[in-house]
DNA sequence: CTCCAATAGAGAATTAATTCACGAATAATA
DNA sequence: TATTATTCGTGAATTAATTCTCTATTGGAG
């Protein structure tokens, strides 16, 4: 195998902190000082221990009965995942996906900046999308050096894909975030997550199906 | 820990059989009879015997020297997924991200079937957007008792969320697909899949941020 | 003030997932 | 036809992740 990166924890629990930030940003709301593991933990359908480790993680320490401060912990978590700085990023491909990723206003919470879109298509290129300039894929190289441009996002479709993250590779992009359904090669130092929304469809119909074939069989 | 369910296969790698597909599928394009373990594990920079353990899942049966029957084995994964039968699915929320996934044709390739959308925005109403028509949600208890929905898509905001997956519940649907960052209460029978772009987010901006300071330590 | 119950934290035990190691099969090649 | 390199398949070994167990702390009840 080569795995390109070893980095230090655990890709599961990762996956679990931005959850536990849900929880704690309403709790926030309710005006709640503390929060326990198990409180989590029930409301997320975990272990308390797994809970507690995960937070562990953060570096954050709570008190015995009382649980952790729900403000620290939002901070810790969010320091953690990289979410106190804001980022630059930069969008390619302003169709179905990428027009609805411009619009989620949510992002900007989690330090995402993206201060502008490309896309080939004349028909899209020089509008506005949700407050973001459209431009041409041509004007892309010039710009994501002379701003300097933290993250590329990737929602063209898959033929399209590789060419524009040698774009961004070229540009000095850190990270890329990879919609389209399909491997690239980068090099060692840029960071590629990709998300496949059929990843998590395939998760729901398997367990469906073996829950149905589950059935039968009682 | 309050697991709901247990299901047979290890999920890491019912996540990892769909991207098998994907270059599956290319290689079908291609017109490639057979393909190994080692040629799929290059492409996605996996282990080979990861690689193999997860296909041996699916039943798939191998030639030594040769690899697997691309064909073959692109049914085997379908089947294993549940992606070999249509499944009816209804939409609810046509906002920005109900709109990309309802324009979002390779979903039936997945046996995906999106009959009908809903939402409360009388402005979206009785409109056809890709095809779908969109109908008031009041219409969804008696549409999915009529016709029989397997899969409900939740893409309303999160304080929506909810109220529609009780809507869904009540309509004896069998599985939930929600994009909403809100944990549902749904009976035990009913399977809830979440997609929490977050997450994805998250595991970029914590590896860049642990990749910056692993350089600086350097 | 004392006891009790809830909780954090840390290390051990367990379980799950990945990787290694090797034998058997087989197509290509000499 | 014999040899070789490649690959599957499987069981063992290793590593990673989760869960269990126990101790210490502390706020609140009595
Ligand atoms: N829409 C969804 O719900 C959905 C779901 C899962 C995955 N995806 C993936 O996301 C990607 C985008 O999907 P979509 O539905 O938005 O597709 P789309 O066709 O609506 O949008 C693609 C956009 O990219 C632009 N484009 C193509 N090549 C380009 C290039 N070289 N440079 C700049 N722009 C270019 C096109 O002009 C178009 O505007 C695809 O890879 C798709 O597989 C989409
Ligand atoms: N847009 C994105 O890129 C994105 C990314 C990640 C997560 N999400 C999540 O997906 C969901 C939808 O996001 P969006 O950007 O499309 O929002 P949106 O506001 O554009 O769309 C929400 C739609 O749901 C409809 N709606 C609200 N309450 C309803 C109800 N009770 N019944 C029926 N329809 C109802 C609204 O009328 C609207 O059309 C949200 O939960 C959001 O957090 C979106």
């Amino acid at each position: 195998m080569r795995k390109i990166r070893k980095f230090s924890a655990p890709e599961p629990s990762m996956r679990r902190l931005p959850t536990y930030l849900h929880v704690l940003t309403r709790l926030l709301r309710e005006n709640r000082l503390y929060v326990s593991c198990t409180f989590i933990a029930n409301e997320l359908y975990l272990d308390p221990t797994q809970v507690r480790k995960d937070l562990a993680l953060t570096g954050i320490v709570g008190k015995p009965r009382v649980g952790y401060s729900v403000q620290e912990l939002i901070d810790k978590i969010k320091a953690f995942l990289g979410w106190d700085v804001q980022r630059d990023a930069i969008l390619v491909g302003v169709g179905n996906l990428g027009t609805a990723l411009l619009g989620y206003q949510r992002f900007r919470l989690y330090g995402l900046n993206i201060v502008t879109a490309f896309d080939k298509d004349p028909r899209r290129i020089d509008k506005t999308i949700f407050g973001v300039d459209v431009l041409s894929v041509e004007k892309l190289p010039n710009l994501i050096l002379r701003k300097k441009i933290d993250i590329g996002i990737i929602t063209v479709g898959e033929e399209a894909a590789q060419e524009v993250a040698d774009l961004m590779v070229q540009g000095f992009i850190k990270g890329i975030w990879n919609f389209a359904p399909k491997t690239l090669i980068v090099p060692d130092d840029v960071i590629v997550e990709n998300v496949q929304l059929s990843v998590s469809l395939g998760v729901l119909t398997s367990k469906m199906k073996l829950f149905e074939t589950e059935k039968d069989t009682v």
